[in-house]
DNA sequence: TAATATATGTTATGTTATAACATTGTAATG
DNA sequence: CATTACAATGTTATAACATAACATATATTA
């Protein structure tokens, strides 16, 4: 299973990327919004808006207010660099190539590990549904709880 | 689309299927137990808990307290005759006939008006994605937000 | 009855998230 | 340049969601 942590160059790559994103479509990657996605990215488990509010006022020395946090999370997620894990209120970086907001989740309970999946029948999967219901959708949660092999085991 | 409201006869089959349940389970259905599950499934739409909470209030004309109903909702989620949806922190009733733990939703951002899928290749596709992985499942949060019918063509 | 387990009551607090308004920075317009 | 408009951030306060901890009550069962 590849619920292994990111390495040094992937991440890189991945704070990379949003800065191009950002400069072709003139979004403002501001300072805060960056460190945010840095701490969020550079933390290998889901992290919580509380703990990226933590990090925040270390790295610069002031106390930071939960609005600076969450408007800085709401950007990101918008954007699609950013997912909410919803059953557990936190969040993780997309790793993807082309950052989106159609990803899946393997969570485990225990270790918190997780691993982001694109599974294009999936995404079928769910559009029929929804095409059958006459349901137009604009986000999907999809996270699946349970136990990576590591923990299943022990 | 099928998200219309239950008629009184499918609630009273859900209240009914939930006492056979209990009974024959030898689980105890206490009174604010049922209470609590009469009002999610008597609620059209998903229902918060501090909502829930008044409710309950109001029917014994005494106050209650939020560890009594988030008891007694999680005695409802761990028996699945209750579903938490985890993208709006609400709760609704399952209707599908024998309560279970598996159920994808539906749900319009706009009237908050739901609708429960249980669609098994679905759930196979999900499987596959959790064997590939080494991925033992105990639980899938599947939430579908969107607009019905009728409030996209507005 | 006494012991045990299950459920509920109660107080307090922890955790997650947003409203509202002030301030600052920046870019376009006259 | 000054003015205006807009985007972003700072700040205070509070709303919304959820649980810890311990006391009390109620039901089983030994
Ligand atoms: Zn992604
Ligand atoms: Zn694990
Ligand atoms: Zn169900
Ligand atoms: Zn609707």
């Amino acid at each position: 299973m590849s619920m292994k942590s990111k390495s040094t160059s992937e991440l890189k790559a991945s704070i990379h990327r949003v800065e191009e994103i950002c400069k072709s479509n003139k979004l403002g990657l501001t300072e805060i919004r960056k460190q945010v996605f840095e701490i969020i990215v550079k933390n290998n488990i889901p992290i919580k808006a509380y703990e990226i509010l933590d990090k925040i006022s270390n790295i610069n020395n002031k106390p930071s207010h939960p609005p600076t946090v969450y408007r800085a999370i709401d950007f990101l997620i918008e954007n699609g660099f950013v997912h909410k894990l919803n059953s557990i209120n936190s969040f993780v970086g997309c790793f993807h190539p082309n950052a989106h907001k159609e990803c899946y989740f393997l969570i485990c309970k225990k270790c918190n590990i997780y691993q982001e999946c694109c599974d294009d029948s999936l995404k079928d999967r769910i559009s029929k549904t929804a095409i059958h219901n006459n349901f137009v959708i604009s986000n999907t949660t999809l996270e699946i709880e349970g136990h990576c092999l590591d923990c299943s085991q022990k």
